[in-house]
DNA sequence: CGTCCCGTTGGTCTG
DNA sequence: CCAGACCAACGGGAC
């Protein structure tokens, strides 16, 4: 059968190893390419903020002007998806709608109503997996239903599953050629939107153009240097170099202008020439696969975005303070090394790992006990290459709600910076207030005396804020907050599980009185005091 | 069931 | 200058 197919673009916006865009055009005789921009769940669902859209919308352009080459074009249609899809399947004869199959909630929703519209109106629809290495599902099934909690386990799995599945041939003017592109006219009438069009502020000082072309490109520069490749270790990359230490394709990848398959394979061909490189965690595979690991883990686990009814997620009654988490968000902590990491996040849209596992202890376990949710919310919005299960999961990771429990390890807003950045070059950068300042005060301005701040050029508390906590005293009162959250986790799961077991209430009184409660070593100390 | 090992990237001090 | 011990001590998972 000769199909009339909408490939409908969601991520996945490449012509490189895009197996459903590659399935459309072997099975039809006319390839509609649409771009659904659907405003409202953009804002609502997605909480794309201005430097999002801008990303989003030069890859667009990117994607239409390659298909235009190869003889196709790119339709971007505004609407809401269903409405759009239920107009155009009838306008156009529709028989088939391709996609990329996607994890999310609400992009499996989206998927599961396109088939019903399929059903109601007698079209087909095939969706292929294109984001993603592996399929979780086969991750879930090996590890017996449930996802593995730690990276280790997870590897232990993939061992088992081998290579993912290697990236389909690039698509080339031949294969449009054998089917019809859509009707002249139509691409002048669906062209990709300029920012003004949508409202959109049309200032952007990010040094991260969004597209395929631009992906590529800077994935060959990186890859040409293959010893650095080989022997990329993460921990030991600068979270304030000026210029990133790490590839900085993550942008890329979360929307699907660069093929992880194809980044993998890239990746497995360098270490193969390599005499030595380095290994998961660290490496740059390993980076993928920690992608990876999010994803099977998300897919699994009942509200992953949300810490109530998540069941993973460590239930703590974190602060509600509007201003403070204002402050943060704005980059007007009063710390130097925090406040220029939120400032690069705002103008760019991009921060080194660690930067953010600074700026994310710092808002949740380590000083202003704020939810992790409100955090992930700001990076969803900010972050360019912010991805709904990378995202949560660091985020429950840094607040040490899931994965990660060692809490008494708390990153400093003074020091951590300082080690790889004594002279505090990013600092000056980000907040040009500071520009003056002497290095030995940087990251702790206030504690330079009135005539040194007056030399600099900044009084601080008028040209720039005071420290909005004390470090020391805050992350030592939320070490004893988090020391209490366990016990009482313990005793909550001590009572479910022997209402479950046993609902003697001899039981239960037994089990719950002081004597058999975990104790820490701080309180065996007071009792013995 | 208990015990022990170890974890992608803290901080501090010592040798 | 760097490696390693220690801090205080969690929880998943192996055994």
């Amino acid at each position: 059968m000769r199909h009339h197919t909408i490939h409908l673009f969601r991520k996945g916006l490449r012509l490189h190893d895009n197996p459903a865009l590659l399935a459309a055009l072997q099975s039809s005789e006319v390839v509609y390419p649409v771009y659904i921009l659907d405003r409202a769940f953009m804002t609502s669902v997605m909480h794309i903020g201005a430097l999002r859209w801008h990303f989003l919308l030069q890859s667009l352009e990117d994607l239409r002007s390659s298909l235009c080459q190869l003889g196709s074009c790119l339709l971007v249609i505004q609407g809401e998806y269903e409405s759009v899809v239920r107009d155009h399947v009838q306008k156009w004869n529709i028989t088939q709608v391709t996609l990329d199959e996607e994890m999310e909630p609400f992009y499996k929703e989206m998927e599961a109503n396109i088939r019903g519209l399929g059903e109601e109106l007698g079209f087909e629809v095939l969706s292929l997996m294109g984001h993603s290495l592996y399929n979780t599902q086969r991750i879930l099934e090996l590890n017996g239903g449930t996802p593995p909690l730690t990276y280790k386990r997870f590897l232990r799995i993939l061992a088992l599953l081998g290579d993912p599945e290697v990236p389909v041939r690039n698509l080339t003017a031949e294969d449009f050629q054998r089917c019809s592109p859509p009707e002249l006219g139509l691409a002048e009438r669906y062209g990709v939107p300029l920012p003004t069009d949508l409202k959109i502020p049309p200032e952007s000082i990010s040094p991260w153009r969004g597209g395929e072309s631009e992906g590529l490109h800077r994935l060959e520069q990186h890859l040409a240097d293959q010893g650095w490749v080989a022997s990329f270790t993460k921990p030991k990359t600068i979270p304030n170099s000026l210029l990133p230490s790490t590839t900085g394709l993550s942008p890329y990848f979360s929307m699907g202008c660069l093929s992880v398959r194809s980044f993998f394979y890239r990746l497995s061909n360098i270490y193969a020439q390599a005499k030595h490189h380095s290994l998961p965690p660290v490496s740059l595979q390993g980076q993928l696969l920690w992608r990876e690991f999010f994803y099977t883990v998300a897919s699994a686990t009942p509200n992953f975005t949300k810490m109530a009814g998540n069941p993973i997620c460590l239930q703590i009654r974190w602060y509600e303070d509007a201003e403070r988490l204002h402050r943060w968000k704005t980059a007007q902590t009063g710390f130097p090394w925090i406040d220029a990491i939120m400032t690069q996040l705002r103008q760019e849209g991009w921060i080194h790992h660690l930067a953010r596992h600074a700026a994310a202890c710092f808002l949740t376990r380590g000083d202003l006990w704020i939810s992790w949710e409100e955090g992930m919310k700001v990076f969803e919005e900010l972050l360019l290459d912010a991805d709904y299960s990378i995202n949560a999961g660091n985020w429950m990771w840094l607040s040490a709600s899931a994965f990660f429990h060692q809490y008494t390890r708390i990153f400093c807003p003074v020091r951590f910076g300082r080690r790889t950045d004594p002279e505090g070059e990013y600092i000056r950068k980000y907040l040009p207030i500071l520009k003056n300042f002497p290095s030995k005060y940087i990251y702790e301005p206030w504690t330079a005396s009135e005539e040194e701040q007056k030399q600099a050029g900044c009084i601080i508390g008028r040209d720039y804020p005071f420290p909005m906590v004390d470090h020391k005293e805050a992350s030592d009162h939320n070490l004893q907050l988090m020391k209490q959250v366990r016990e009482e986790q313990y005793r909550t799961a001590q009572l479910t599980r022997d209402d479950a077991d046993d609902p003697m209430e001899m039981k239960l009184k037994r089990d719950l009185s002081e004597e058999n409660l975990p104790k820490t070593k701080a309180a065996r100390m007071t009792e013995q005091a």
